[in-house]
DNA sequence: GATGAATGAGGGTTCATTCAT
DNA sequence: TATGAATGAACCCTCATTCAT
């Protein structure tokens, strides 16, 4: 028991950060303690640490090893999708938006935490080698779009993923105007209310219209 | 000193937040101590707490208080702007939102923090009443808008600004994938690198153009 | 309005001593903070420290003036009572007891924070000049029980009326045992309640029985 | 070191118990901080807070467990008295209650705090549970008395120990009139003047003749 | 005398992190 | 490798008291 095969162990360290992920699907990255983490993954506390140096580097890891599965989803997705014009591409990313928001807002949250929040205590190390890794599946995806659609060059696409990530977390910060603390507010502020689905997905039509033509 | 206008009582309250603020500039909500706002601010501790009961009613009231004075600064703006067609419109809106972005980028800034952090514990009825007072001058702005521009309806006028601060806070969010902690990071991440200002102008220049049409 | 006459310091005094005692019928006496009772009174909070001291001053004012009343009164009654047998000394004993309780309940709890915590930070002079006056009345009082009722010595006289403090401050101090925070504890625990006026008349009256005989 | 038997997690928890009770005889509840708690344990601030969740729950332990013990104790001590008389019981019952005041004057001074103080903070289940056992215990305590004394009911017996300690933590409050933080009033006052042992034992056996008769 | 703004020591509590076992 | 007891810095906040006006 004392001496765990590399497989062992990232499953391990799986486990505690899928532990950690789902944490943050109800609350915030301040009213996550590394004791729940560790009470959640029936692990001891010690042995979070033995996994991850910070706690800032289990978040940063949630971050870096999520947006690598998508974009590896997303190409796969792509790959099937056997696409060659702009609007079946357009279509195709709108739809790509809506299962990001739907299943990985997590990771649109985790935006919002790195620069401010994770990086003043994240393993530079460990958070520049994921970064590369993301980097690579970032590019390769473009490179997949560009193939596809030889009109929208590599630094486009790659532009369009992170355009598209940054307008679903701009609109989940502007969301719930209308609302305090979940409650509604008794006063009408109809004007105020967003749909972080919609919203998203318009902003970025609009965007994709702007940037790729009809 | 010991009896105060209440006009003496504002500027000492806004000497308290301005501090904050400028401290908000540089780093996060949880990296500033009210010890540090008290010292920065040539103050005792106590005195904060004389102004503001938590900690998080001094950003919830940067934030509502900041956007007010913004809409306001909008609103007469634009009535100087005598604008009348939407490609003025157009014009001047993004023009307006590179003012948000080089001059309040602390308010976008906030509101990342307004929903998971600061409603917790800020006053719930102060800050319904800043939202409210927040909400009038947001509806006379799009009132104003809708008056020059009879085909852009009032709701919509509304829903502009609140996609001119999302897309804003969005690219904070996604910038500086090329860095950590302000270093550049030594590989080449050219395809991440995005610029706030630009980027959001490109991006809220499509929102508009799909919205509201060439 | 700068000078006051000796009558209306000692008024604006009463007026604030008097919602001190209100509010320490509700409220503990470190629940109870001298914003508070400034802004119950209608009067600054420097007006509190004018008047008083310290905070423990308040209190300890309360106590001695209090008791000072209570045994004032209590000795009217009794020459008006005309007694002059050890039963109908008893009786009136346990009469006055129902009226200390009843009546004067914060004299009781007042007890139990006066050697803990009032004379820490009372002033020893007044306290010595009060408790001297209390003393004289109590002397008073015991006198006049003993020219009453001469077989109950002087020094007798005024243990009763220690002994009566006593109990009821003891059954303050051991009552709602079958509650927590006023809320019912969802267990039997009859034999835990007591009655405060019944069990202190019981046992003041058995005390009574035993010291002075039936 | 790291990993504790229950045994040993119970004999830390009760040090930090014991100094905070040995505190107790000397200081007020408000003059006992956890630091001092923690630096007389030897034992850092968070550890206090490993074992008691809150500072009032440390006294409202001391208090349940401390009468607990108690009246273990006393059971043990009239199952070896074999008792059968009114009068033996009595003399049984007054013994018991110079032992209380010698040995236990804390307990009768926490009575004090319970409810003003204890309640507010303490845990709610923690307390239930532990007055749920003290119950029990009382209870047998009682049902012992009956089973040696049929004339005394279960609830009778009960009462008596209540009394026992109102008694008792009356004349707590009462004593020291004759004196200022300790030192002695340069003022004559006998007739202030009570002893908690004897006081407390002479009232206790009036209050048991009255009670059960001679 | 009255005011209330300013003070700052001191409080309880949290929690990431360490490290002996 | 796993554990969880121990740590203590750092936090926000309270409040009696002072004192210039």
């Amino acid at each position: 028991m004392n001496i765990k095969t590399a497989d062992e162990k990232q499953r391990k360290q799986a486990l505690i950060a899928e532990t950690a992920l789902k944490m943050f699907e109800e609350n915030d990255f301040y009213d996550i303690s590394i004791n729940a983490i560790a009470q959640r993954s029936n692990v001891a506390k010690g042995t979070v640490f033995n996994y991850f140096k910070t706690k800032e580097n289990i978040f940063m890891h949630l971050l870096l090893v999520g947006y690598q599965e998508f974009f590896l989803q997303t190409i796969n997705q792509l790959i099937q999708a056997k696409l060659t014009t702009i609007p079946e591409l357009k279509s195709f990313l709108l739809s790509n938006t809506r299962d990001l928001i739907e299943n990985h807002l997590t990771l649109i949250k985790l935006n919002a935490l790195r620069g401010p929040v994770l990086e003043g205590k994240a393993s530079r190390e460990e958070t520049i080698e994921g970064r590369k890794k993301l980097y690579e599946v970032h590019e390769q995806l473009a490179e997949l779009i560009n193939s596809l659609c030889p009109s929208v060059d590599v630094k486009t696409a790659n532009k369009i993923f992170i355009i598209q990530s940054s307008i679903a977390s701009g609109l989940i910060n502007l969301s719930n105007l209308d609302s305090f603390n979940q409650e509604p507010i008794p006063v009408n502020m109809d004007d105020f209310q967003i749909s972080i689905l919609n919203d998203s997905v318009e902003t970025f039509d609009f965007y994709l219209t702007g940037l790729l033509g009809k």
